[in-house]
DNA sequence: CGGTAGTTTGAACTACGTCAAGGGTCGTGG
DNA sequence: CCACGACCCTTGACGTAGTTCAAACTACCG
């Protein structure tokens, strides 16, 4: 029953560009797109740059100025910070469709946290000015955008609440819970989240160490919960994930 | 040297109302209204209604329908979740001019925090209806919520990176500086934390227990480093604290 | 003064981190 | 196609920061 190659399917490893086709298909994809029409959304293609990297390549790092914003066309996008003690904690696992990077208006700030291609990507880049400008000529976007960014508070506040009261178990049970929503795929060794994953990445979203994070992993396998191997997880008992988490409200 | 009184000036514990000077005066010093005139402030008051609580108090319970969006004219209220097993968190701690509340413009949305009173407050609330009409009529203003909500986006990264990371003693002295930061206030004990602020409710911020709240701060006192007594804190060598908090940048 | 609520301190316990060794899986190059 | 090396994962033994339980102490209020 045990996959040896991962069922996970990453795009190519090279640097990805991606077509004009696909840029706009993205921008409408956008939930704070998703209300303008073509012309406008093609009118606001042109403010876009393209960016390619590979996988492991640095967007930007946690300190450089934030001259602009980013939008996934296409690939994985880890959003971190990197602690003293050389160890990342990762904030955010970002999809096509999302955005991050400079979001705030003021103009001396700097990028917060350290972005990285999980797999090769293909972004969209606007400049923060374009992107004010963008936001002034339509106000429903940017209430759109407030909701999005509040919504994001939202899940830092529920992840706050968990790293202070739930145990390492339930932290990952609730992760693994919230990739799958995010990323989960039917698949033959069950629902699959559909990018790379190492025990690595895991114990940085969670706050532990990766041997903790094998011992989890290794439970809930010989537990009959999840089917995992080197970089994926598909889980196959969702509902039991969902009680050891213990539905944090 | 040791006080044995709260040198904290606390406010009368009945409920709080405002005189219409002070409603005015707040709301020119609410950030995202401050660009705004005299007669653009006096007509948006018109939309707020006014609230009054006593210590202990809550304001709501997350949960509840998010009807209104809070404004803080005097007293201090701090934002919280529960835990299952009854141990709260305390997510943030707002004074006069911050708001908070049922921010989303999701129809159908509830408060995902709770809020309570630590001393007597007297708040201002807007319906959403209201403020997204406030909104769409003033972009500007919309832009500076924008920047106001992604600002504690960060703070929240900031936390979540500091639980991730860092030891309780850390955590501490950074909720500590961060406090004295927002609420100090020169005084002959040292710089004075202006808020109750009990062993208990330090735990909450910090994702401890009361015990090793009161070890760490019972240390940093016999360090020199902070004065304290029953519910108050006031730093004397914020330099020290600073360097055991290790600057999280 | 006496009671309530906050605080301190001690001693035992435990979840998790740390250190270390071994095994599986993958890609690469002979 | 096999063999090697790199990387990821697993498992064990041990150490410890922090929790838990419990009891005494202290400030403040009526």
């Amino acid at each position: 029953m045990r996959r040896r190659k991962t069922p996970v399917e990453i795009e190519l490893t090279e640097p990805h560009l991606c077509s004009m086709d696909l840029r706009l298909h993205i921008l409408h994809e956008v939930p704070f797109f998703s209300a303008l029409g073509h012309d406008q959304i093609a009118e606001i293609n042109q403010q876009f740059h393209e960016k390619g990297f590979q996988s492991g390549d640095y967007l930007y790092f946690s300190g450089d100025p934030a001259e602009s914003l980013f939008i996934i066309a296409e690939g994985r996008v880890k959003l971190l910070r990197h602690a003293t003690s050389g160890k990342d904690v990762m904030l955010d696992l970002l999809v096509p469709g999302e955005f991050f990077g400079g979001l705030s208006t003021a103009s001396d700030s700097s990028y917060f946290e350290t972005a990285q291609a999980i797999t090769s990507v293909c972004a969209l880049t606007v400049s923060r000015e374009a992107f004010r400008t963008i936001l002034t000529r339509y106000p429903d976007v940017g209430m759109r955008v407030l909701d999005l960014v509040t919504g994001r508070l939202e899940a830092a506040h529920a992840t706050i609440h968990q790293l202070s009261s739930q145990s390492a178990e339930q932290r990952i049970a609730f992760t693994l819970l919230k990739l799958a929503d995010k990323l989960g795929e039917a698949h033959e060794v069950g629902l699959l989240i559909q990018t790379p994953l190492s025990r690595d990445e895991l114990a940085e979203m969670t706050a532990t160490t990766p041997e903790t994070t094998s011992r989890v992993i290794s439970q809930f396998q010989r537990d009959g919960w999840i089917n995992t191997g080197r970089e994926w997880i598909a889980l196959t008992d969702p509902a039991a994930l969902l009680e050891t988490a213990e539905i944090p409200t």
